[in-house]
DNA sequence: CTGTTAGCGCGTTCAC
DNA sequence: GTGAACGCGCTAACAG
């Protein structure tokens, strides 16, 4: 590896028999300075290459233009598509991102944003863990005036404007389409209790039966725990073997449905015509699924476009004090997994 | 909340009457100052919060403990999981992870490098995109001395260290495996002629079958551009209905195995009866796709990990010159799709 | 043992 | 118009 030295304004400087200080306010054209040296400079600095050192510009105003992202899992097909929104439109204004995971673990999370606050970043991206709830290590990104902006999983803990989707609604028309294709009793297996998205939908999906005027019936509504193939198996399984199973089934996720539909596949009920099936997040997987599964696609993308533009603009406008919800609208991809009709 | 500005070794050295130097000193417990002092200093310190200015440290010591990342692709469950594992890694050694896609496009990658290079990171990884052939870009990373690893997507034009998938052991094994099932005619929808990866898959391809004695049928070779679900449609589309079709299929990718899957169904030709088919990657939709899809996995979050640990080596240790090129094994994944007998 | 001094590269006074 | 000087926060060489 050679060691190229880096031209620095002293080198220009001295090269053109300048001062420092005529060499940097020349390369940025300031006013003051003579039209002539302008050139001058700037066609030296041109010929030699010159970068400035981001380094001593960033110590110098304190800042990084870097931008941090947190979610809690990488390996996920909506938080993928997150992030690539995000790098796109973080990119488009000449922040780069850093990203971290947290597996869904308080201390990993506690652990990355640490590493990131740590001047290395001028702003948070996060989606919070299951275990997040108060979220002390965030306030101190806030007490450091940081800008953060928390997007998907959230926590109304945390005084900082959010981007979300509206999973209400999401699951109100998904469960508005069971019930319009001709099912009755519409089973849930929906996500912790402690969890934002989760309420959201399960209380979308307790607000189709109501408004259609069906039952709730509690033993048709199961809560998983880590949002597992498995536990969609499993609760399939126990709906099913019970009495009065369910004819339709709303799931928290994709992979939850994945579940739901091998059991059922495995048992020869067919799907959609004795049990409807209908998943949230438009996996890929979604469309690999035999039959294909309806589910609810959440615009990923958009929303790490938006979460990355209301950041940059606080960081940008310092001064400004923003508290904006932005809600997403969802998309209901109808598939063949609960089309009865 | 605590205080809104920084404290710094200025403020602690006035408070306690002793120069900067020495409370800097006294912080990292240099041998040359005095028992009593570190405690006392490393008291104030931890009492009142106080936080190194990492930006100035590395102005000083010009390097950032940031690493860029660059991938085709961001939404892609192969990248995704080696992401995850360099951060893994990266983490786990005080490093944070920059993040950027090329969408496979030369220009985009080039922006990405460039972004990072100005000084905000101290070493790259990069899976190259499709468009990238001798790496200019890249080269001005080498020219000013900073590290860089190639994984997966490589060139061999770029004198770094790498860390590849063995993708032609891969593809032996995954032919040979069809051989031994009893598949006669196996077709090969392969990627790109200028991609590295393809053209290893395809000499393994090629072994596998000259190995067995078998035909070389130029008419059951396909190369895919684009590397998508259409694609495998279509290309299977075509073998299958001219003449002496396949009677197997090995796709460059898992995707690609998906579009000739979905032709094969919607002819209602048997899956693995008929004709067998074997995909590459282990992407989640080779388990979710019924039949279940052979494939081969390639141990994303290892690669990963094995490159960040090379990069961070070469960072850590400038002297030596690596040149070292790890081969991960892969490992074939055998479901329903080519199990015949 | 501890303090003084001298930068790192840049931008921003304030003089001339 | 231009240059000199200073400081951002920290480290390291050199004194004492």
């Amino acid at each position: 590896m050679t060691d190229k030295k880096k031209l620095t304004l002293k080198d220009i400087g001295k090269a053109l028999n300048l001062s420092v200080s005529t060499v940097s306010r020349a390369l940025k054209a300031h006013p003051d300075i003579a039209q002539e040296t302008i050139d001058l400079v700037k066609k030296y600095a041109e010929e030699h290459h010159y970068v400035p050192n981001l380094l001593a510009i960033n110590f110098r105003k304190n800042r990084t233009f870097n931008i941090g992202l947190i979610v809690p899992e990488l390996v996920h097909h909506f938080f993928s598509t997150v992030i690539s929104g995000a790098i796109s439109e973080a990119n488009k204004q000449g922040y780069n991102i850093l990203v971290s995971q947290s597996n869904d673990i308080l201390k990993d999370e506690e652990k990355a944003s640490r590493a990131m606050l740590n001047s290395s970043v001028d702003g948070l991206l996060i989606s919070i863990s299951n275990e997040t709830t108060v979220g002390e290590h965030l306030k101190e990104f806030l007490d450091e005036g940081k800008a953060v902006v928390q997007f998907d999983k959230v926590t109304e803990q945390l005084p900082t404007p959010m981007v979300i989707v509206d999973d209400f609604d999401g699951a109100y028309n998904a469960v508005s389409h069971l019930i319009e294709q001709g099912y009755q009793r519409i089973a849930h297996i929906r996500g912790r209790i402690d969890v934002k998205n989760a309420c959201d939908r399960y209380e979308g999906y307790i607000k189709a039966l109501e408004d259609a005027s069906l039952p709730i019936l509690d033993h048709l509504i199961k809560p998983c725990i880590a949002i597992t193939e498995e536990e969609g198996y499993q609760f399939t399984k126990e709906m099913m073997e019970g009495k009065n199973p369910p004819d339709a089934i709303f799931c928290i996720t994709d992979v939850v449905a994945f579940g739901a539909m091998k059991y059922l596949k495995e048992k020869g009920i067919a799907i959609p015509e004795e049990v409807g099936l209908v998943g949230f997040s438009n996996w890929m997987v979604s469309r690999v699924m035999s039959p294909q599964l309806t589910t609810v696609n959440q615009h990923g993308f958009q929303m790490g476009v938006e979460a990355a533009k209301l950041l940059l603009d606080m960081i940008k406008n310092q001064d400004i004090a923003y508290q904006e919800t932005k809600i997403l609208k969802t998309e209901l991809i109808v598939r063949a997994s609960s089309q009865k009709k």
